[in-house]
DNA sequence: GCTTGACCTTGACGCAACGGCAGGGTTTCT
DNA sequence: AGAAACCCTGCCGTTGCGTCAAGGTCAAGC
């Protein structure tokens, strides 16, 4: 036979045959004067027992090392393994496609996916256009993503963001987007900011060290100098107040 | 913050925060002037939401189409696509998963996974070292693995082999392999394998046109001169008759 | 005899989503 | 001043083939 039929007798193509024959897992047949491959029976049957591996989801490496010698212990060691990775996957799709009609059932906004506590806090905020609550905003939606631990301080924050007081706070962080970096309303704000939040938030922030170094600046600079003056007290206060 | 800082916070690694880089799923950041990459909080929100999405199974694509303008619409598209496609795969999973308990419930022989319709003829057959009956056997298998019709086939073979006479057959085609190809009990032995075979198994055989042609040869180069003269003249039958 | 078409040959690139390494620069701590 | 811990670019490896590219071979029809 030559390599198309034998291809098209056990179900497999010629690239996939020659492949195999490329990687070892079959060696090269005989050759045909014209230098074509001279395929026999037992070819076949080996091409066979190879389809029949590979469709239950063997590598090619685990065709070879079934194949190989005593093909009824390696192949059931082997079955196991596989039977175990697969009993994996099937879990993990299961897991997802939970999440998948946990998001196509409440489509709220075009920010992501939430987790249901944030989902609650956000929920729970009065509405406001201030950037500033905006930004803080993105802020928690990231700590979501990322910290582990966002649970508690979520929950320490519920009674902060229910308290309406708190978007006259943004409103004055708002207005000094265009002050200059030692405008006098910085002090009081800054001291109005830390006097609302509450003591054991303080406690519940996450150290991470370098990262939060990193993070700190970055936030900084997204706010205009007056602003990040604000902003960067309160952080300073939170990293001492962390740490004692 | 720099990138390695920016994958802590985010929980990927820099190597593939890099990749998205590459591929364009995200842009390139500023650059500190020792070149390092600086990293902003937004981008820390964009990468955050490419983990989720990446981690419910989209595809860096699809995380691209979902980010890119109105997410709320892609997104559920996608994602009721991809929902489908891991129904497939969970399907896939569990069937691969029975055929491998029936694998390991019943290790017969070393000739690998057999059809249950198979299994059944070959434990009717009666035990014979014949090396024709064993060359048979090799091509029912092979017939097993590649045949889509090869049921009834097996179920019209049934008779066949539980016949005690057939293995007479095979025993007189063995006693050919050091014959000449013009030994005179060549021809009695074509007609008595003929008659041996059903009438109704003549139209069953499968005709595939040019994989026959190539099969028939590599299948007559297994034999020795005399046996193959016998077996030629037997699949010259099956091809005449199956087409008439 | 010539073309056409269907085969065959080797070789190399492409794919998805990065991991890992080489070879070199920067900052920082000690 | 040297080591540790970062950062940079760029290239190869992974899995199982698909898909050209650039030819050689063979049977059939004009």
């Amino acid at each position: 036979m030559r390599i198309g039929e034998i291809a098209a007798l056990v179900g497999l193509t010629t690239r996939a045959i020659r492949h195999y024959h490329h990687v070892g897992l079959l060696p090269e047949p005989e050759r045909r004067p014209n230098g074509y491959r001279a395929y026999s029976v037992r070819d076949a049957v080996l091409l066979a027992r190879v389809r029949r591996l590979t469709e239950l989801g063997l590598s090619l490496h685990e065709v070879r090392d079934a194949l190989a010698d005593d093909a009824g212990r390696e192949l059931a060691e082997v079955l196991v393994e596989l039977d175990a990775d697969l009993a994996r996957q099937e879990a993990d799709i299961r897991e997802r496609r939970c999440r998948f009609s946990a998001l196509l059932a409440e489509p709220p906004g075009a920010t992501g996916p939430l987790s249901p506590p944030l989902a609650a806090l956000l929920a729970q905020a009065p509405r406001t256009d201030s950037p500033s609550a905006a930004k803080d905003r993105e802020y928690l939606t990231l700590m979501d993503a990322t910290g582990s631990d966002s649970q508690e301080v979520f929950a320490l924050l519920g009674p902060l963001v229910a308290d309406p007081s708190v978007v006259e706070l943004y409103e004055r962080l708002d207005a000094l987007a265009e002050a200059p970096a030692d405008d006098p309303r910085i002090a009081p704000l800054a001291a109005d900011l830390m006097a609302a939040v509450p003591e054991e938030l303080f406690a519940a922030i996450p150290e991470d060290g370098a990262v939060v170094t990193g993070f700190k600046e970055a936030l900084l600079a997204e706010y205009a100098p007056a602003q990040a003056e604000v902003v960067g007290r309160l952080m300073d206060a939170f990293m001492e107040r962390g740490r004692g």
